[in-house]
DNA sequence: CTTAACGTAGGG
DNA sequence: CCCTACGTTAAG
């Protein structure tokens, strides 16, 4: 697709933490004063534990997943802000490997921009209130 | 820049 | 209520 420009785009996701362009705080930035002698790596993972305890656990991965640190630090942010929420990878349509290829999604997958209705994310199905008690 | 996918509005 | 389309976010 030819995109005539040159103009150096600030990367969106990154404005939201520490912007903020009149619409809420998420006040979240690791602060400490004095960090750097022990591995950032280290206060990442930390920073991951914390948001863990919060509200959920976004680990993909029986392993530690590689990049821990910057799934933290999106989540944090992702939960401060009323941003796109990510699949929790650990639910059956989650753990799908591949599109079923014969869906709508599928089918209509180049505009329709979603993904397979096989591989759509349980938790992601809803968005809130909790499927009333009838 | 490219690809994948969430959120939401609009239509049926 | 479900399906489709578009805009937008998020990651590579
Ligand atoms: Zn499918
Ligand atoms: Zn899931």
């Amino acid at each position: 697709m030819p995109k005539p420009r040159g103009g150096p785009g600030p990367p969106q996701e990154d404005i939201y933490e520490f912007s903020l362009d009149g619409d809420e705080d998420p006040k979240i930035f690791l602060r400490g004063g004095v960090m750097g002698r022990a591995s950032p790596l280290a206060e990442y993972i930390r920073a991951e534990h914390h948001q863990a305890g919060l509200y959920s656990l976004p680990l993909l991965g029986p392993p530690e997943p590689p990049g821990a640190a910057a799934a933290a630090m999106a989540a944090a942010a992702a939960s401060a802000q009323k941003k796109k929420r990510k699949r929790c990878g650990v639910c059956v349509p989650c753990l799908r490997k591949e599109n079923c290829g014969d869906c709508s999604n599928c089918f209509n997958r180049k505009v329709g921009h979603q993904i397979c209705k096989l591989r759509k994310c349980d938790v992601l199905k809803k968005k809130k209130s909790a499927w009333e008690v009838s």
